[in-house]
RNA sequence: GGGAGCAUAGCUCAGUUGGUUUAGAGCAUCUGCCUUACAAGCAGAGGGUCCGCGGUUCGAACCCGUGUGCUCCCACCA
């Protein structure tokens, strides 16, 4: 067989895909063993997945793999979000694009392009996530608007209204002119900006002019204000009762300026006396403070503001202009007018949709809302009590607990057409009524009024995106509306959720909510918050920066693979991921790697092959024994180690620590050791147990990188079974001893080494080894790896080197090397004192612990004799260099 | 204004109840090698005031206090 001189993952990925899935590996159904499932967080059908999603995926499908080889009946539920309000957002632009506008359509014409889009944006996610290699039960693919899902959305919210949760009624919310439609309170996002302060003069009306001069008031006062567009709505000016300066307006009047209209003064507690000039303008229309204080106060609403955010025929002024426009040319007409006092920088937070990215207004407006206190309270305590548990704890269990204890209720309408419509209906008279069907909502009315064959008007309203998101865990095993079926009496609650920390509000606590109302039972076990995506510059991925890659385009160029290995490398738990391609680079240098032991160990088999069995002349029987135990003792202790770190969720230190395995422990010195001089065939057990290693190596990576491990696993042998499935065996304990006499082999290896480069010994050039040591029986598994490695002619122990050696320490063993060509002393000796230097200091730190009578009498007795040990060793090693010193020139 | 987290090598991070830690890894850097698996490589090496200050302790990167600097979340002061 003929391999490819670098690997190449184009043709292999695909290969596999195709393999995996006709084999139903992915697909899941309950049965005897215990489920490990997880759901994944539906992307939002508008668009393609980002960097966000291929760690978030990836997380996912590095979970699953690795329980699917340990035992588990895995299931993994992929699925798509409907997104209202940014599909809506979509769809329109789109439509807009084919001269089509939104307004020109019924709510069917649009609803037929909505899907046509799903259909496509979805299909390239989907896509997407076969191309990472992500092992999702397709059978199991879900749309937050499947017939089934609208359904359970429908009856949650029916069955919450007849709970008495759900009310509609007029609210201040947050309105987003460009899409249209009421956002909930977290769907806005605060931004820091710097504003203007304008001090704009109301003049006094009914003042009386001889009034004037005596009291020294002039007539008029000023207002600050950031909204000089919102004037028209005011209603009333407002001070503090404690503030004297005000004190002669009481029961008076003033005018809004441009349109002339007489406002009362007003007095409240609210108004901090020291802010701005003291007296505030109450627009209780555009503020959520100034409504407050209109009810208190019994003030008209005026809503100078049509919905796209343009002015309202209620402003009198600049009717249908927009509203930041309005605000240059009203604060122009003020300063003409001589009513502009002054304008002061002002730094304030502004409130930005989150999806449409524009100042959100707050709006009286009639919604639907959800009472949140009695859901968050079980959906608290599920987490403080910790049987929701939240990686990384420490810096999220605060925030949710803070969330939850403040939660406010929850604006749950859209005024939109891309989601699940709200179930009421209304009569002529606007009574409401809510059922699942039209049937059933007559039916109410009919009960209530026994007047049959009315005509009744159904909200136009659709439900936000998070309300049917909230019933994702259940409603994929139709939890809702087919409860107690063997799914989810199965799978729920679900192993993990793996998630952005973005969305711990929007989804994560009410999910908790929604598992603890429906199945009283939380919905997750664990929840594992992934950090942010940025670039290697630490800035956030954007369309405008240019700087968020695609996700195709990088498999293509590295493989799927790579892409997996360089995300999570570079992905500390819990800490954002700065994205540089270095490290796919590295992932694809790690392929190659793997690839070039294989091509290593195909030669040896083919070489077995052509001398026959069993071992005649000319095959390599090296003592390797040592060899293969150590590399079986260092296999159990990554084991051990990869298992305790990924149950922790440490997946990118676990991989660092499987790259280190195979790299070194498996490439750099187990192969090195077994390897045959050229020409020569290697032994065939020395072979199988490479083999064998090789498997071990490719299955604990596989959950990382499936592709090249289950590739490189069927070009090591005919076989029929698949790396993706195989069980991983019981973890056995390593022997220590074996580990450490492995550091001592390396460590020597290395230090001579070390001095053949520092002396210009060429690693060809042979030495001759003299080895100083109290063990010389330890050495004789090691001999003779130790003397290919370094290329020595010959290693005698306890014996004195024949002429001037060079002399190096390790550990307690003290070395000689003699060469062939004249060597310069004076690096070996540089080396000699600096360890030297070392020592002395570090002996010096242990003897200053010990002379401490303190030290002696209070630390434990271990430690005491922890210390006694350095000391002695410490010693030992000092002797050792300065007579080594004592015969260098 | 309230809360949370962070600060260790040029960069990204480990350092799990304070004691083989005068501190580790990967990447980057430097030196020498085109050595028959691998130059997408091999063999080596250098590199740190553990943010500053104070305290607790026989002993502190680790615990406490304080200062400084970042990051994030929440909140209605015009």
């Amino acid at each position: 067989m003929e391999l490819s001189k670098n690997y190449l993952p184009a043709n292999t990925e695909d290969k596999w895909y195709k393999h995996w899935l006709a084999k139903n590996y992915f697909i899941s159904t309950p049965e005897g063993r215990p489920a490990y499932t997880i759901v994944i967080p539906p992307p939002n059908v508008t668009g393609v997945l980002h960097m966000g999603h291929t760690l978030n995926e990836t997380v996912q499908d590095i979970l699953i793999r690795k329980a699917r080889m340990s035992g588990y009946n895995t299931c993994w539920v992929p699925g798509s979000d409907h997104a209202s309000i940014a599909t809506e957002a979509k769809v329109v632009g789109m439509l807009k694009e084919r001269g089509i506008e939104k307004n020109n359509l019924s709510r069917e014409e649009f609803l037929k392009y909505a899907f046509e889009w799903k259909e496509k944006y979805g299909n390239i996610i989907y896509s997407q996530i076969a191309k990472l290699g992500c092992s999702v039960d397709w059978n199991r693919t879900t749309f937050t608007m499947d017939d089934h899902y609208y359904k359970a959305v429908i009856k949650v919210f029916v069955d919450l209204y007849n709970k008495g949760l759900i009310y509609r009624g007029a609210r201040m919310i947050n309105w987003d002119p460009a899409a249209k439609t009421a956002l909930s309170d977290e769907e806005v996002e605060h931004k820091e900006v710097e504003g203007k302060l304008y001090y704009i003069k109301y003049e006094i009306v009914n003042i009386n002019t001889k009034e004037q001069p005596t009291t020294g008031n002039p007539n008029y006062i000023v207002i600050a204000t950031q909204r000089p567009e919102t004037i028209m709505g005011d209603t009333a000016v407002c001070a503090n009762p404690n503030d004297e300066r005000y004190w002669h307006l009481k029961g008076k009047s003033v005018l809004v300026p441009l349109i002339n209209k007489a406002v009362p003064v007003i007095f409240d507690d609210y108004v901090d006396k020291n802010f701005g000039t003291g007296i505030l303008k109450i627009t209780p229309a555009h503020d959520i403070n100034d409504y407050n204080i209109g009810l208190k106060h019994n003030l008209s609403v005026i809503d100078t503001l049509n919905e796209d955010g343009t002015m309202s025929d209620a402003a009198q002024i600049y009717i249908g202009e927009e509203r930041f426009a309005v605000r240059k040319k009203i604060v122009e007409e003020l300063r003409q007018k001589g009513l502009l006092v002054k304008e002061e920088e002002y730094t304030t937070r502004i409130g930005y949709s989150q999806r449409t990215n524009v100042v959100v207004e707050p709006k009286i407006s009639t919604q639907w809302f959800l009472k949140m206190k009695g859901l968050a309270k079980p959906a608290l305590e599920a987490v403080t009590s910790g049987n929701v548990s939240i990686h990384p704890g420490d810096k999220f269990n605060a925030t949710y607990k803070y969330w939850l204890e403040n939660v406010k209720d929850w604006c749950i309408s859209r005024q939109l057409w891309w989601g699940q419509r709200i179930p009421a209906w209304y009569d002529e008279e606007g009574n409401v009524f809510v059922g699942e069907t039209e049937e059933e909502a007559k039916k109410i009315f009919n009960n209530q009024y026994s007047t049959i064959n009315i005509q009744l008007k159904q909200d136009e309203d659709v439900l936000d995106t998070w309300f049917s998101a909230w019933l994702w865990p259940i409603e994929v095993f139709e939890g809702i509306t087919s409860p107690g079926n063997d799914d989810i009496s199965y799978y729920y609650p679900v192993s993990v959720l793996v998630t952005g920390q973005d969305i711990i509000f929007f989804w994560v606590a009410r999910m908790i909510m929604a598992g603890m109302e429906y199945m009283h039972e939380k919905p997750f076990s664990d929840v594992y918050f992934t950090g942010m995506v940025r670039d290697k510059l630490g800035r956030k991925m954007s369309k405008q920066l240019g700087n968020s890659p695609d996700l195709l385009e990088l498999i293509k160029e590295y493989g799927a693979d790579a892409v997996r290995f360089g995300i999570m490398i570079a992905s500390p738990a819990g800490n954002d991921l700065l994205f540089d391609e270095g490290s796919l680079e590295q992932g694809k240098h790690f392929n190659n790697k793997l690839w070039n032991a294989l091509k290593l160990i195909k030669m040896w088999e083919e070489k077995i092959k052509l001398n026959g069995q069993p071992a005649i002349n000319g095959i390599e029987k090296i003592n390797a024994d040592f060899a293969t135990t150590w590399f079986q003792n260092r296999l159990n202790e990554v084991r051990i180690e990869v298992d305790k770190l990924m149950k922790e969720f440490r997946l990118s230190e676990a991989l660092k620590t499987i790259y280190s395995l195979i790299w070194d422990d498996y490439c750099s010195w187990f192969l090195e050791w077994i390897k045959p001089d050229y020409g020569k065939v290697i032994d065939e057990n020395i072979y199988n147990s490479a083999v064998i290693f090789f498997e071990d190596i490719l299955q604990i990576l596989h959950p990382y990188m499936p592709f090249i491990t289950e590739e490189i696993y069927h070009l090591l042998k005919e076989r029929n079974d698949d790396i993706i499935v195989k069980q991983f065996s019981a973890t056995l304990l390593p022997d220590e001893k074996i580990l450490l006499l492995g550091n001592k082999l390396k460590d020597i290896i290395t230090s001579v080494r070390d001095v053949k480069n520092k002396n210009n010994i060429k690693p060809k050039e042979t030495i001759k080894l003299y080895i100083e040591t109290q063990e010389p029986t330890s050495y004789n598994s090691l001999q003779q790896i130790l003397s290919r490695q370094v290329n020595a002619e010959f290693i005698k122990f306890n014996t004195s080197p024949e002429n001037s050696a060079i002399t190096i320490v390790v550990g307690k063993e003290k070395i000689f090397i003699n060469t062939n060509t004249e060597i310069d002393g004076s690096a070996q000796k540089e080396k000699l004192l600096k360890d030297l230097g070392y020592l002395k200091g570090f002996l010096n730190t242990v003897d200053r612990k010990l002379s401490n009578d303190k030290f002696v009498q209070n630390a434990k007795p271990e430690v005491i004799e922890l210390e006694r040990k350095k000391k002695s060793d410490a010693e030992e090693k000092i002797t050792m260099i300065e007579q080594s010193l004592s015969t260098i020139n």
